[in-house]
DNA sequence: GCCAACGTTGGC
DNA sequence: GCCAACGTTGGC
């Protein structure tokens, strides 16, 4: 199967890029989406490209590069009884929800903002470019993905 | 902090 | 199966 890009989207306040290179990987539970879950449990693999995207941020935008380091596997938070991951209608026979594991790949110098990538070429499709766009994990082409970290490398 | 856009829920 | 109400996301 070839391998597939994605961005995923974490409020630095949560989760940054920099917490990323600390921890060299994390897991990604308490996705609540279905559409983001779907991604994550039918089409995600080992190795996959993504986008490190950084929402409600100064500037937002994508800050790195990471890459998926084990393929979905169900999210065991949403039967935690109090956590606030918890989801009332999981069972431990179904959990619902799906997550991941990404690694550090790369942290850019400079986060390649929102406004930027809406005026580049080529990526005037990009998902999370189209307003009102709230998807968490959103797939990304290959070309795509290659524009963006080739911008992220670019110093100022 | 505001609020538009969106996804989900639940009444009917 | 529609759609209003609600809660959340995320840019600004």
């Amino acid at each position: 199967m070839p391998k597939k890009y994605w961005l995923m989207k974490c409020e630095p306040g949560a989760y940054s890029i920099d917490d990323l290179e600390r921890d060299g990987s994390t897991s990604w539970e308490g996705v609540r989406n279905f559409q983001a879950r779907n991604f994550m449990r039918d089409e995600m693999q080992l190795g996959d490209g993504v986008l490190f995207y950084a929402s409600n941020a100064d500037p937002s935008g994508v800050s790195g590069i990471a890459e998926v380091s084990r393929a979905g596997y169900p999210d065991a938070f949403s039967t935690k009884k109090g956590h606030m991951y918890y989801d009332e209608k999981a069972t431990a026979d179904d959990p619902i929800w799906t997550m991941v594991d990404i690694r550090f790949v790369e942290k850019f110098p400079d986060v390649v903002s929102l406004d930027t990538l809406k005026q580049i070429a080529g990526l005037e499709n990009m998902v999370v470019t189209r307003k009102g766009s709230r998807l968490s994990i959103q797939p990304v082409t290959k070309d795509e993905f290659e524009i963006v970290r080739k911008m992220g490398r670019k110093k100022k």
